[in-house]
Order: structure tokens, then sequence, then C-alpha cells
DNA sequence: CAAGAAATGGCAAACGGTTGCCGCATGTTG
DNA sequence: CAACATGCGGCAACCGTTTGCCATTTCTTG
């Protein structure tokens, strides 16, 4: 009967040091300190090295050095195409640095989120945390323990990169007033949600410098499904324009206006936020606030490790401009007869 | 000047065992094993351990133990809305058994694929290859020393999850000749896919069986702007249906044949794959193959850990039933006049 | 009640690197 | 040429846990 297959010993420094005749210590220099030994020896063991495709143990030398080389990102739904963008920023960025990318949800639960972060402490260097659901209380004792940078979060003393929502809404709710729109009614999002309080408010603030009308109808799930909800409850109050929390929420919408048999945007214009993958081919195609979220991501990972560099850096937080995209779900107003 | 704060100290089992008058070794069993040791040290070291919020280092455990609670899902391009869905069942599923969850981009790219993998093979349990680029070989020979499932792709020795295209092909070459199309055209998608060839072979035979004309057009990229070249080289065949690899491709063929002013379903039919986030909301709405793709990301996990508990086991291959989703892309033969 | 089995806890050696410190050999400077 | 700085390699402790082995105590069992 054969042994279960010990697992199977890899090489080590030990081998290398045995192989080449220097010791472990050097060989340790050698590849991860050249300038530490003589050149001849860093050649000598990083020949041997190679011979020998010796690969370090990230668990080993974490274990002294206290880096792990691995960041971790937090989106509070991986479904949400949202994330789609940012985690391919992050991903390109730290792998271009060499470091894994370990990916969590919290399931828009703050105490999930505080939990797994506890839990993997040891086990990164620093997080990303997107839409982080943590109080600004809890933010900032964790980033006082931890490198971190938030996205679309603004918090004193930790770092931050968020999108620049209000000049964002600002534009569209111009481009809904030069269309001849008066009432414009807001389709919240999640209550615990940052970037929905933030969008309300710069929705408040350009309505009231423009003197019109605005409503807020809601919190929604910022999900598809709970488009109809919004769709019906928007049709209701009459007005004749809506900006959603985020696209998901507004595609949601023009499925159920559709449903309906109400026109977009001859009856009623809708504008989303984010421009997710699907803004631009589902119908009619969506005005939406154009995020540059993939930069976001490779953003925040510099700021990051920047950070991890020199952890006596400032925390800086970083504000990216948005636009807006007009498509086709939005029009002038439709006149009464 | 304040010090620079030395790196924190943790708490370790060794302020455990101080601070209840047991060994380490001891506290380790309390902790790893509980039946290994008396209740009611069981009981006094635990609470201990919840007194002084101990968080176990998971670095130095995989160090001795060997097992990190780590496991990798590998795919070709975290932008692909495909992957979306599997990585969704991936991440639920682990986090369920405990598991920590990390994400690679392989960027098509076989190289990248195997040199991410013996990187990281030490700081990982297991992995989960979806749309794998390495060859069977090397596929074969990885899985012998790290535990593996693939998706989409089968391999003798590997275990697998593999989403059966052949019956949806069958079903949806039937249903496009129950609507009278007597020349179908496969949009090809990348080469080196599997899955694409699979799903080539799968028509070829379909339409064998039927007697009617199959052709391969190709390959495109697997994104939504190669659908432009593929949407013009279907034109160009006069054919009246068309299934491509894929529903980005599908998409994206969509969006060309409407800027061309052709009408879908009217004058030609698509029929994508996968049924990924859009299928149900672009324009027209698309037909197209429904993957259980999430619920392959769940099975692929259990598989994968069952294998981790019990590496004896047999390499179980897993196929996973598709169906036909009928929507607005298709529609009956245009009569000629 | 003796002998063997089982339960329980401690000791100490790993696991694979990193790093502070030391010593030797060489180079520099006045 | 003495005094000192610098370059380079080795020793050994350490990071936090796991685990094989052993000693003791407590049960079983014939």
């Amino acid at each position: 009967m054969e042994t279960p297959a010990p697992r199977p010993r890899r090489v080590t420094i030990n081998d290398i040091a045995a192989a080449t005749g220097y010791a472990a210590s050097t060989v340790s220099r050698a590849l991860s300190r050249p300038g530490r030994v003589n050149a001849e020896t860093r050649d000598r063991i990083q020949a041997a090295a190679r011979e020998l495709a010796y690969v370090p143990n990230t668990q080993a030398r974490a274990l002294t050095s206290g880096r792990t080389e691995t960041i971790s990102v937090l989106v509070s739904d991986v479904t949400n195409p949202f994330y789609f963008g940012l985690i391919r920023g992050t991903q390109q960025q730290l792998k271009a640095a060499g470091y894994a990318h370990l990916l969590i949800d919290s399931e828009n639960s703050a105490e999930l989120e505080s939990h797994m972060l506890t839990k993997m402490r040891q086990s990164i260097d620093g997080a990303i945390l997107a839409a982080s659901r943590l109080s600004d209380r809890a933010l900032a004792a964790l980033a006082a323990d931890l490198p971190l940078v938030a996205i679309n979060r603004t918090v004193r003393g930790v770092q931050s990169v968020v999108i620049d929502s209000p000049s964002g809404i600002a534009q569209a709710t111009e481009h809904l007033i030069s269309l001849g729109h008066r009432e414009i009614v807001y389709l919240s999002g999640p209550e615990n949600s940052w970037a929905n309080e933030a969008r309300w408010r710069a929705l408040s603030a350009a309505g009231g410098r423009h003197g019109l009308a605005v409503r807020r109808l809601g919190p929604f799930p910022a999900g598809r499904k709970s488009g109809s909800a919004a769709a019906d409850a928007l049709l209701n109050t009459g007005a004749t324009a809506g900006i959603a929390f985020n696209d998901l929420l507004a595609i949601g919408m023009l499925t159920r206006l559709r449903e309906r048999g109400v026109n977009v945007p001859g009856q009623i214009s809708i504008v989303g936020c984010d421009d997710i993958f699907g803004a631009d081919f589902c119908h009619p195609t969506l005005t939406t606030l154009t995020a540059p979220i993939e930069q976001a991501g490779r953003m925040a990972v510099s700021m990051l490790l920047a950070r991890l560099e020199n952890p006596a850096g400032p925390a800086r937080s970083l504000v990216l401009p948005t636009h807006l995209t007009v498509r086709e779900s939005t029009g002038p107003l439709p006149t009464t007869p």
C-alpha cells in the first residue's frame, strides 16, 4: 500500500545554503536585500535559487517581517456591478506591485465587516474599504491600527478616494433644468450608505440654488429588483424627472416603466449614477453620472502602498471628478395638452 | 518626539498560557482541538481567549500545519461579467466554511496563470480554475501537487464542474429550426478556450443531426467590442441566425446591428451563451443559454473542500444542466418576398 | 487488586524565514 | 604605519503555532 504522499518537501533557503556553501542568513540576504552582500555571492545564490526553482514561503516571511504582501479589498456586495470596475482597478495595480488581492464581501453588514477585518488583521498589510458600513468612530479607530483607504467615504484621519458626486449631481440637475423639468425626485438608496446621503445633499443644494422642488423617495435597496417600487412611487408623485441613487436602481426602474407602458424620456426622464456595465445598452440607454471607478481603485492602491512605505506620511484624501453622460433616458419636458 | 509606534504586540497563545497557568501547547489544543483536553480546562482557556480578544495568527499556524485556510479563485479576466456569478458563488461558500478568498486574474495568459499558481502554492490550500488556459498536461501535473477544481474544462484526473453546453446548444439549435431557420452561424470566441471548442463541436453535431448548414466565423475576442466585427461578418454570410460564443459578444452584436438598422429578430436571430447580467435588459433582450454559474461556483468549492478533507477521495466531475431562455432576440425566419 | 488502557497536560522541536550582533578582512585616512 | 571605518558573512535568537513524545493520573477490566 502506498503512503498517502506526505506533504512534498519544498525547496527552502536551507537547501540553497547547502547547495552553495553559504549560511542560510546569507542566502536570505542575497535574495531579499541584494545590496547587503557581495555581488559575486549574490549571483551565485540567485543562480542556485533559480536552479532549484526556489519559491519563498510567504507565511514564514510574514512571521518575522510582519509584512504579508497582501491587501484586502472589501466590498459591500460582490454582485453589484459597480464594484467590477473597482475590483479591476485594484487587481491590476496590486498585481503590478506584487501584492496578493484578498477579496471580501461584507454583505452590507457593519458587524461582518469589522469581524472579517479583525480576523484578517494579521494576514494583511492593509485594506481598501469600498462603501464601508462602519461608523466614523469605528473607521478612525481601525485606521489607527491598519493602513486603510476608504472609497466614497470621508472621515478625519482616514485616507480616502471619493468620487465627486456633488459636482456630478449639479451637472445632472442643470441638464434636467435645461430640458424644462421643474420638479426632480431623488430615489434614495440604503440609508447606511454615505454616498447616498452625499448625493441627496448635493441634490437638495442644487435644487435650492435653482429654486426648484426636490423630493426624496425611499429608501430602496440598491438592486435592480427595487426598481419596480421606485418607478411606481416616482410615477405616483407626478414628477417629470428622477435621479436614482445608482444605475442598478435606475435600470430596474426603466424595466418597470417599460412594462407599464410609460415612455422614457417622452413622459419621464431618468438619471442614474455610476455608469456601470449595462448603462450603455439597456433600453433606453441611461443618462448617468460617469464615475472613474476603475481609476479610483488604482489610486486607492497607490495611496495605500505609499502609506505602507512611509507610515508617517500624511493621510491623503483624493477627490475624483465625475461627469454627466447624456444618453437616451432624459429628454425635454413633456408638453401637457 | 514620539517613537514611530513599533508594530503593536498582539495577543498570542503565550499570553493566554500566562494568564491561565497552562502551557502554550495546552492552550493551542484547547483552541484548535477541544476534544483533546479536559472540559474544564477548555472552558477556562476559551474564556481567557475571549477575554483577551485573542486572534490566532494564520501565518504561524500555516507554517507548521501546512494549511492556510485560503483558496484562490483564478479567472481569465475579472471584468468579464460571466465571472460575477461565479465569484459570488465561491465567495459565499468559502466564507461559510471559514476560508479566505484569494482572487487572481490570469489575464488570459497561460504563463501568468502558472506563474501565479507556483508563487502562491504555499499560501493556499487549493484553487478553483475558471477557464484555465493551461494545457491538459500542465493542468494534470498541477493537480497532482495542488487540490484543484476546474470550471468548464475536463481533463483526466482533474476534478471539474462543467456546464453542459452541448445539451444547451442542441436546445438552441432546435429552437432556431422550429422558427424556420436553415442556416446557423457560430460566432467563435478565443481559440484557446475549451468552452469555445465544446460549443462549436456541439453545434456541428446538432447541425449534422438535423441536416442543416452550420458555419463558423471568427475567432473573436470575447468582449462587447468584438461584437461589431462579428455582426458585420454574420450579415455578410446572409445567414438568418447566429449563435455567439458568449453573451458579451452577442450584446455587442445587438448594438452593432441596431446601429446598422438591422431588425432583430425581424431580419436575423441572435442567441448568446451564459445569461450574464444584462442579457435580460439589453435591447432586444437576449435569447441565451442560461448557465447556473453561481451554483457552479458553490459546487466547485464543495468539491474542493471535500477533497481537502479526504485527499484520497476520487476525482469527481460534475456536469450542470443548462437551459435555453427565450427572449426577444430570436424570432421566425423572415419571409423572403 | 494488579495490569493495561485512556485521558490529560507539559516539553521541546520543528515550520522557513529575518535580523541584531559579532568578527574578520579589507580599505581609507592622517 | 597606526587607527579607524566599511564590507561581508555567520551565529543564533526569534516570530506564533502545532505536534510527537513522554510522564502522570485516572479508569477499566479480568
